[in-house]
DNA sequence: TATATATTGTGATGCATATCACAAAATAAT
DNA sequence: ATTATTTTGTGATATGCATCACAATATATA
């Protein structure tokens, strides 16, 4: 209810197509909030009403597995969160959770269809964000199902580098149990993992931060075991 | 460039939204193909210049993992194939084959994107169908990789029965080398355990004939081991 | 009908990695 | 500062399943 959407500076691709009408009825129709580390966004198995745009932040989708909670995979800003989850089911299928402070606004489900319903070019690239989602889903999963461990942890690692921090230096957003959670493993090998890819001179950790010493190596790993 | 696409027999959902002007269009710019068991349909690493409905038929979805094929998930007819792919990149990021005799309309990209302006409607079931699989998806890959071998052989017979063929007895549309794909195994451990469970009664194996005899066993196995 | 090719069945072996069981740090709470 | 709690490190053991190696069918091809 309060900033000027028109102005705001964090704009996804898909909104900057966006009316200045659509964008003022989303000024006057969404809820900002700062969020902490840790709090949650979207909760698994409550109803979901709402499509949240995470404006700063990193996140995680998390989901409950058969036995362990499973994490599907990071989100950083901006990016529309929940899509899924709020048009395909009444009730979340899944978590969201900040693993950084964040700010977050939450929108009327009503208000972004009317929205989807008045801007084509703002539809054809949520569209296209849907079809890069579900191939890189497709591939993920394919990867994790083959790959030994220490290839899904290069991965892991190459991903926090290129995608999320563009940098090859960064602390790591999540515990090793969590880490264990997104490259499919126990917390122990994450552990053990981490320690030869140090060992190995290919990364440097130190605590949660992580270096990236040999990029090829890490590739290598990745793509071999 | 056959049929009068209003009178298809065969339409979707969100197909029965569309404007008769948008079924017009359909009409005037479709290939129509009759295929064959084995027929491919999609080809990864191709151009991709088509969407393709499923009139008639059943398909696999699959892509080339690291080491093996993977087949992410069977579609039956009526259904569009083919959208993330040809929305999302340039060249196929997997493939689609048919797995019994199928009809299948190929539509012009620029055609469907057309439609998809012009018909609200459409577009809303298009995206609900988007958000259903991308949950799916990550169902899918959680169970696969947390689930032992029973699970998922199991869940896959039950997604047969329920989903696709609509009956507790079936003919598996899949080589067992098949059926290891689409369910992370190895050919062997697909045999073992078909006999497994016919031996205990669970299901009833002949050749690549299936009847489930104790359904509820089977949703047991699938819960736990 | 005969021959080649693909599909399936089944044992033996090995290996990657989960699990268990603690100790040691590091963080958070008092 | 001190205690409690969470996170991490590391060995020992167990196990699910892939892989290998053939035999036995079934299916396609000549």
């Amino acid at each position: 209810m309060q900033n000027d959407c028109r102005n705001c500076p964090f704009k996804t691709k898909a909104t900057s197509m966006l009316s200045d009408c659509s964008l003022d009825q989303l000024t006057s129709n969404h809820l900002e909030l700062k969020l902490k580390k840790g709090d949650s966004i979207i909760k698994q198995g409550t109803y979901s009403t709402n499509v949240v745009f995470l404006r700063t932040g990193l996140a995680k989708i998390h989901i409950a597995g058969p036995y362990t909670e499973q994490i599907v995979k990071m989100v950083n800003a901006p990016s529309y969160l929940g899509l899924p989850t709020t048009f395909g089911s009444k009730i979340n299928q899944y978590s969201v959770t900040a693993v950084s402070d964040a700010e977050v606004c939450f929108i009327d489900l009503g208000v972004f269809q009317n929205i989807l319903d008045e801007n084509k070019e703002f539809t054809r690239e949520i569209i296209q964000e849907f079809c890069k989602n579900e191939l890189e889903s497709f591939h993920r999963c394919a990867n994790r199902t083959q790959k030994l461990i220490r290839g899904n942890m290069a991965d892991a690692i190459l991903d926090f580098a290129d995608k999320i921090f563009k940098s090859d230096s960064f602390t790591l957003p999540l515990s090793q149990i969590e880490f264990a959670n997104l490259v499919d493993t126990s917390r122990e090998s994450v552990s053990r993992v981490l320690a030869e890819f140090d060992k190995d001179g290919i990364i440097k950790v130190t605590g949660r931060q992580i270096e990236i010493l040999n990029k090829k190596s890490l590739i290598l790993v990745s793509q071999n075991g």
